[in-house]
DNA sequence: CGGTGATCGTTAGCATTGCTAACGATCTTG
DNA sequence: CAAGATCGTTAGCAATGCTAACGATCACCG
């Protein structure tokens, strides 16, 4: 059987929600949420940034990132600090805190998945290198086709 | 380079997670959203089916699922219908209104990523069509972990 | 130099999804 | 027939996402 376009999309639509659902419980577990977790990465990784910045490297709206980073400041993860030359940015970075957590919600996560990646192969971890490429691949046409739509 | 489990867990988290909000643009761009569209999938290709199935089938407690039902049954994309022989069941049967909105979705979702899919090549599919195996094979396998776990 | 418009972050308010706890109805079993 | 189990619902909480509207700050142009 050739894999035709239609079957591939549901299949890879289905894989990414019981993707996603398995690992938000281990966020969940301890003790921070999927999009927080995720927005902390992008401070941890991506160096201090402004909350436009978080908002858009998260494709989200404002609104939604001020409550994010609000949320992650009430647990000492980030702390916002206004910018020196403009005074309508806020930058974000992470605490030391927001470090760890991220380094143990990424041991943890490692975990759940090691069983089940480390039982695979060379062979299936190639597949799975390559099955993420083309995925981050599609992901990226998909965004840009849907700006050029909404420019 | 060989790739590593950890980085294989970030990246794969990451696709996921932009995947899905790609996806879920297009569903809400048809007018439903995502957990009920992914519901109501299960209810059309999987026949009637009681409330506690479809929460089970969608890894939900089964409040939950019967908020998504009666937003569905609001819509008229489903009815509830008593069961005949057992009066504490439910059954979810899908209307004619809720399979063509399905077909719609599938196609909107299809033609969202056609642009890239058919641009891979025969190669790329087989790499998509091999990565969501695994992705699927790497999911089972954590769910079966946390259920062993919380057993 | 001053004012007008743009940009940034926040607040307020709405809808959706997820959970747990508790309940009423129904079935099953002793 | 009574006691416990099962099913779906209701109520109430927290979190995420959005749009609309606002105050503060900056940039630019006359």
């Amino acid at each position: 059987m050739s894999p035709n376009p239609e079957a591939l999309a549901d299949q890879l639509h289905s894989a990414a929600i019981g993707l996603l659902r398995q690992l938000r419980r281990e966020d969940d577990a301890i003790g921070i949420t999927s999009p927080r977790l995720s927005a902390l990465s992008v401070v941890v990784f991506g160096g201090p940034l402004t909350l436009g910045q978080l908002a858009k490297a998260e494709q989200v709206k404002p609104p939604t990132m001020t409550r994010i980073v609000t949320g992650l400041e009430e647990d000492g993860f980030v702390k916002r600090r206004d910018d020196a030359t403009d005074g309508r940015l806020t930058q974000i970075h992470a605490t030391p805190k927001g470090r760890r957590i991220m380094a143990a919600g990424r041991a943890r996560r490692v975990s759940a998945l090691s069983a089940a990646v480390q039982a695979l192969d060379r062979q299936g971890r190639r597949e799975l290198a390559s099955g993420i490429r083309v995925i981050q691949a599609l992901n990226s046409a998909m965004r840009q086709a849907n700006t050029e739509t909404h420019r």
